[in-house]
DNA sequence: CAGGATCCCTCTAGATACTG
DNA sequence: CAGTATCTAGAGGGATCCTG
């Protein structure tokens, strides 16, 4: 491994942006880290960014979802700025979803996570083997 | 922003690639994000890239985590092999965590999505205002 | 010191049914 | 079509007590 990833700031620092120093409970960091760490949010922020989507495409694209979770996770995304909704007064009404600017450049890092999952998902796996086979002797 | 971030890959194959195509919840990416995915997770790695931790040291660190959390997300983190635990033979005993070559590697896409936060957290909160401010009228 | 075990509660998330 | 409303099971998470 090369350390010198590490040396982008002082790690002490790195650790005390994401803890909020003083007041963790209310570290910003924190804060919107954790409004992409829902189970769904990244996979939708990963289907938008392809092109957008409809509410009922969504659905069939991620066919595991639930319809509640999808509007709940839908309604957490546009209320941080990720996603817009854009409705067109069809007969029956239409729903489009789409990212904006800032999701968009959300996306940036987050298919750097996904590419790093892509690439490592088997070590993960036998970590997990390994662990769990020693665990039970 | 840059538009051509989109282009690493056909954004199709990018959603395919955390939807895992046919079956769609034994996709491996969607496995490995679902690890990091936690509540704590992202942060104890944050904390463990700068040093190595003791089990007591890291409690302190992370005031507002309950020890049964703590000792749960470590152990989640070592079983899927990011974290290295290494018991002392002291009196009492000292344990210490360390992350693994994988964990560091892992660290690499997952503190560009903290920076990510770190510069953009302002937009979130004004987003967030913003959402709010408009869906009570 | 570093946890394991237990109890309890909240909040999430899924299924189902209904509406503009 | 794109949701809302309601109910419920289960995970997440806290507090407390106990042990090697």
């Amino acid at each position: 491994m090369d350390s010198k990833v590490f040396n982008l700031k002082t790690k002490l620092e790195v650790y005390k942006a994401m803890s909020g120093g003083a007041n963790f409970a209310d570290c910003p960091v924190r804060d919107v880290i954790q409004g992409i760490n829902g189970k769904w949010s990244s996979l939708l922020v990963m289907a938008l960014a392809e092109k957008p989507y409809r509410f009922g495409a969504l659905r069939r694209l991620v066919p595991d979802i639930s319809q509640r979770m999808l509007t709940q996770t839908l309604q957490e995304l546009q209320r941080d700025g990720y996603v817009h909704r854009e409705v067109f007064p069809t007969k029956p009404p239409s729903v489009e979803y789409s990212l904006t600017d800032l999701g968009r450049s959300m996306f940036v890092p987050l298919y750097q996570l996904v590419q790093w999952a892509e690439l490592n998902h088997d070590a993960v796996r036998e970590a997990r083997a390994a662990f769990d086979a020693s665990s039970q002797a």
